[in-house]
RNA sequence: AGCGUAGUGGCCAAAUGGUUUAAGGCACAUGGUUUUCAUCCAUGCGAUUGCGGGUUCAAAUCCCGUCUACGCUACCA
């Protein structure tokens, strides 16, 4: 068996679409797996909606996810690697031309002169009548001569391939034996009257020709792959092996519209999501490894990947489940790395720390890994580290700042503050002590010191996040608290 | 209209004829974790495996039918 080749082949149309992702994710995964080359390559043909940025944004979008390719076209600061190019299949086009020339001669292909508008018309006839909407074939036996001087003389036409009598038999990875009449299909365009081939014959000789060894791509395309592998054999080209995975749907269960937020995978990362959890999610609709593992690191997930364990059956996105793997990913990162991911956040809401050390952004990280969700959330749960605070939680001061006693309790923490060492622990003892001695639940006490020092009503630890704040800072806040609840 | 694929608790899914009174996770609920939100831990909730037949001692698993969803049937990709 010769070398994995797999591909990759987006048309660069926009963003890099979370469907998309899925697909080159585990062609990527396969080529990783198995030591072979994942190739990429643009169907850029549909030249009015191609544009040098999409391309570039569409590669941001694979590079976020660490999703690398071996062989590639040229683009941006990336040079072309690889030795099967050109890797645009608009640069392909004269291939696909002589592809199509040659099937013509071989006799395996024929040109069809009928118009758009005769085609057009039988095509309505037959809903109408409720057959299923076919080519006739009425050109298909015209005289070779007579249909080479029509052409030569300028006559508008199409070249059709000539389906084979028989059966198309497939073996699919995924699907298992697809087996298909070929009667159940038209002759099929492969030439538009320009001479431009249509996709169906593009794919193939791309294919074919960059030896691509196996096809992971979504089941819209199992109905063409009969069409496929009959152009493959038609060729000369060995037929890869095929595997169709379903497709990712939205949360109502529809195909993830490109409207929809999220449908960009890059949405995600803006939303705080790391590029690990969108791997890992993506992998999971579709696949599952054997046991009860359910996060995976990139490297775990080229190990645990299997061909025989993936599914038939679409998937719909879920929002919680993926907020619960990013969950897990931030908790098991190095705390180093998680500051890193969490302070261009910061500073995207505004937020200025160059005045904090390393070491203190990194405490202040360590502080909120067990409780983030996504990176976003950062904001909301540090804030106060970095402004002081202006408006207190509404709701939080009435049910903490109006009760009876609040200001008694202030003072009593006030004290504690004044006369302990800031530590997290020196803290936490003293605040314990003085809740035996008055007789006072800590509920009664830390709610209060919370919304004194952050101003909300969640947050890091309490204790832990005063010794960030630091001694003189809390003392601060605290007597901002208490003329703040005397002015209630 | 033909052909194709899918249909297991709200969601992701395991189990391809019997060890299953259908795993596990998410979500949800309750309790605990230095208050609350979150995390974490524990417990719990929840499925006549789309529906109807059939084969079998035995079916989520095999067969037939049916419904629903999606895909292909383009001189789009």
């Amino acid at each position: 068996m010769s070398e994995v080749r797999v591909r990759i082949a987006p048309s660069p149309s926009g963003f890099l679409h979370i469907g998309t992702a899925k697909i080159a994710l585990f062609n990527w995964l396969y080529a990783r797996q198995t030591g072979g080359t994942f190739v990429l390559r643009l169907e850029d043909t549909d030249a009015d909606r191609t544009e040098e940025e999409f391309v570039q944004a569409m590669c941001d979008g694979f590079k976020w996810l660490g999703i690398d390719w071996d062989e590639g076209p040229a683009f941006g600061d990336e040079p072309q690697k690889g030795d099967f190019g050109p890797y645009r299949q608009s640069e392909r086009n004269q291939l696909h031309r002589d592809a199509g020339q040659k099937l013509l001669s071989e006799g395996k292909a024929y040109r069809c002169f009928c118009t758009k508008e005769e085609l057009d018309i039988e095509r309505e006839r037959a809903q109408k009548e409720k057959r299923p909407p076919r080519y006739n074939g009425k050109c298909r036996d015209l005289d070779a001569a007579e249909s080479q001087a029509r052409h030569e003389a300028g006559e508008r036409n199409v070249v059709r391939f000539k389906v084979p009598e028989g059966q198309t038999i497939i073996e699919d990875l995924v699907q298992g034996t697809v087996e298909t009449q070929n009667k159940e299909f038209d002759d099929f365009v492969i030439l538009k009257p320009t001479g431009d081939p249509i996709f169906h014959l593009a794919v193939v000789v791309d294919d074919g020709d960059m030896n691509i060894t196996h096809v992971f791509r979504g089941d819209d395309h199992l109905t063409n792959t009969s069409r496929h592998a009959m152009l493959f054999d038609a060729l000369g080209y060995d037929r890869p092996i095929f595997a169709h995975l379903p497709m990712v749907l939205d949360e109502q269960g529809k195909k993830y519209s490109k409207r929809l937020h999220g449908a960009n995978v890059l949405d995600w990362r803006e939303d705080g999501y790391l590029p690990e959890t969108m791997l890992n999610y993506v992998a999971l609709m579709g696949w599952s490894p054997g046991d009860d593992e359910e996060i995976f690191t990139r490297d775990e997930l080229v190990k645990a990947f299997s061909v025989d364990r993936l599914g038939k059956s679409a998937a719909k996105f879920d929002m919680k489940r993926l907020q619960w793997i990013n969950g897990q990913h931030m908790r098991t990162m190095p705390i180093e790395e998680l500051r890193d991911r969490v302070l261009p956040r910061l500073s995207e809401a505004g937020i200025d720390f160059s005045g904090k050390s390393e070491e203190w952004l990194t405490q202040m990280a360590a502080i909120c890994q067990e409780k983030l969700k996504t990176l976003n959330e950062i904001v909301d749960y540090t804030d106060f580290f970095f402004k002081d605070i202006d408006e207190y939680n509404a709701k939080a001061v009435k049910k903490q700042f109006q009760k009876e006693g609040a200001l008694d309790r202030l003072e009593i923490i006030l004290a504690v503050f004044q006369e302990n060492d800031c530590t997290t622990q020196a803290l936490h003892d003293a605040i314990e002590a003085v809740c035996e001695e008055k007789e006072l639940g800590l509920g009664q006490i830390n709610p209060l010191v919370r919304l004194s020092l952050s101003g909300k009503m969640m947050g890091p630890g309490v204790f832990e996040l005063a010794e960030l704040l630091g001694k003189d800072e809390c003392i601060k806040r605290l007597e901002n608290a208490i003329e703040y609840v005397k002015g209630l």
